[in-house]
DNA sequence: ATATTATTTGGCTATATTGCCAAATAATAA
DNA sequence: TTATTATTTGGCAATATAGCCAAATAATAT
């Protein structure tokens, strides 16, 4: 493979398989309105703690949020608020 | 999850699916220069006929791709040629 | 019809991801 | 210190994805 920047573009899988899960991409959406904790999306999601927290990790190692911690609560926020707007280009898809 | 359309979501979950591996993704950017064929792929990419076509097929149930027959042979060509624009958002992080 | 070239599909094993439980850690309060 | 609340981590079984080979299909030519 020509052209072929592996570096890059093992950082750009990261962020397309990080958004590749249907709760990790609510959250994503979520997150465009403001920042929330983990026991916020435990009780939106209804999933279990260890399965949201991971998902969470998920999207910090793509770098797609960040944590702000405040006492024993850790919040989160989306490092780049336009991280879905490719989605535009194919709303008609949608 | 209020807020939740199903539909919507998991049709975004397969395009980024459908992204979130780097072989695809690769091919996704070559197309952006032109149509290519399968067997073009199979030269640049190294891998096997069936895997090619497997991941084409993946891109094409994401209507990431489209394809166009001249005889026996398939051209793939973007459907959306804009669908990495997100990437630009967050360019500072690759 | 047979052959040729291009692509897809079925089947299989290997690897990766998901999500739960239980245990561990972090920060704060009593 | 112990307790409490919030979150993360380890481990495991279930499910999904990847990639190869071989066989099947598609379009065209001989």
């Amino acid at each position: 493979m020509e052209s072929f920047d592996k570096h890059t573009l093992d950082k750009q899988v990261l962020i397309f398989k990080a958004l590749a899960h249907p709760t990790r991409l609510w959250i994503i959406r979520q997150l465009r309105e403001k920042d929330y904790c983990v026991h916020e999306f435990v009780q939106m999601v209804g999933d279990d703690f260890s399965t949201v927290s991971k998902h969470l990790h998920v999207l910090k190692e793509a770098h797609l949020v960040s944590i702000a911690k405040k006492g024993t609560t850790v919040y989160y926020r989306l490092t780049h608020p336009c991280i879905l707007s490719v989605l535009g280009c194919i709303e008609d898809e949608l």
